[in-house]
DNA sequence: CAAAAGTAGTTGCGAGCGCAACTATTACGG
DNA sequence: CCGTAATAGTTGCGCTCGCAACTACTTTTG
C-alpha cells in the first residue's frame, strides 16, 4: 500500500473538483429553491412521486431511491405531509408498510415551480457543459452509482 | 419562464446522476477514512495546508478554499487542533487574523493516510471512468466552480 | 482625528442527515 | 405452531454546516 499509484494531475484535478464545487452546486441550486419554501430534497421526493405510478410509492423503496436513510426519509415526510403535499397511505394488507402519495395539491405545486428549477439547473450546471461533458457526466455517475450499489 | 426548455434525455440523464450519486460517493469515501478517526472534512483541510507555503494558512483564506463558511471553518478547527494536527498562529501585524499551521504531526499524519484514501479514490471514482470521462469531470467542475464564484 | 465602514473570527441557533436502538408486524424453520 | 429471523418505520442522539448576530480589530473618510 506504501507504493500505491497517486493520481495524475487530470486524475487530481477530477476529484478536487468534485470534492470543492459538487457541495457547493447543490447549495446554490437549493438555494434558487428557497424562494419556493421548500429545498432540493423536497423537490426530488415529489419529483420521484410524481413519476410514479398512481403517484404513489412505498416510503422504503422512495428513500432508496432517494438515497436517503429510512429514518432520513421520516423527517423529510414530516414538512411535505404538514405542507399538505403529500399524503401518508397504510395499505391493509401489510400493516408494516405506509405509502407516500402526491396529493393533487403537491402535484399542481410542482408544476408550478418545475420551470425555475428547470431554469436554475441549466443555469448553474447545464449550459456551461459542452456537448461531450454532458453524457460523460451522465455515463460517469451511472457507472458511479451502480458500483457503490453493489457490495464491494 | 412557463415556456423554458426542458432537459433533454442527456441533459436529465446528468443531472440526475449527480444528483443522486454525488453526496452517496462523498459519504462512501469519508466513511473509507474512518479508520483514521478523521473524516473528509479535515483531510482536505490537512491537505491543503500541507500544499501551501511554510504549511500555514490564514483562517479566512483556508475557508475560502475548503469552500466553508467561516463559522464552519472555526468549528473543523477545533476537531484538528485538539488531535495536535494544527495549531493556531496569531500574526502580531494584524490583530484579527489566525493563522492555522500543520504541525509535523499533522504532516506525518497525512503522509501516513494518503495512499489509503487515494486509493479509496481510485476504488470508489477514478477506476469506473474512462480517460475521456475523467478530463470531462475535471473540465466541467472547473467552468461549474468558475461561474459560481462570479457574481451572476 | 473621530466616526463610520469594512474585515477576521467566534458563538448561538436551527436544519438535515446517518447510525443505533426500538416497536410493530410478517415470514421462516424446526 | 412456536420461536427466531427478517422487514418497515420511528425516535434519540450526535455530527456538520450555514446564517445571523456579536466582538475585536483596522481602514477609510469627512
Amino acid at each position: 500500500m506504501a507504493n500505491a499509484k497517486w493520481l495524475n494531475e487530470a486524475e487530481m484535478k477530477a476529484w478536487r473538483g468534485f470534492v470543492t464545487t459538487a457541495a457547493e452546486l447543490h447549495r446554490v441550486i437549493e438555494s434558487d429553491l428557497a424562494q419556493f419554501g421548500i429545498d432540493g430534497g423536497d423537490y426530488q421526493l415529489l419529483a420521484m412521486l410524481s413519476e410514479a405510478p398512481e403517484h404513489r410509492m412505498q416510503l422504503c423503496d422512495l428513500a432508496e431511491m432517494l438515497r436517503l436513510s429510512r429514518s432520513g426519509l421520516t423527517r423529510r415526510m414530516e414538512g411535505v405531509v404538514r405542507a399538505k403535499f403529500v399524503e401518508r397511505v397504510s395499505d391493509g394488507s401489510d400493516r408494516r408498510t405506509a405509502y407516500a402519495h402526491l396529493t393533487d395539491k403537491g402535484y399542481a405545486f410542482l408544476k408550478k415551480i418545475a420551470p425555475a428549477h428547470v431554469k436554475s439547473v441549466r443555469n448553474r450546471l447545464i449550459d456551461h457543459l459542452s456537448e461531450n461533458e454532458i453524457k460523460a457526466f451522465g455515463s460517469a455517475f451511472s457507472k458511479i452509482g451502480k458500483s457503490l450499489s453493489t457490495p464491494d
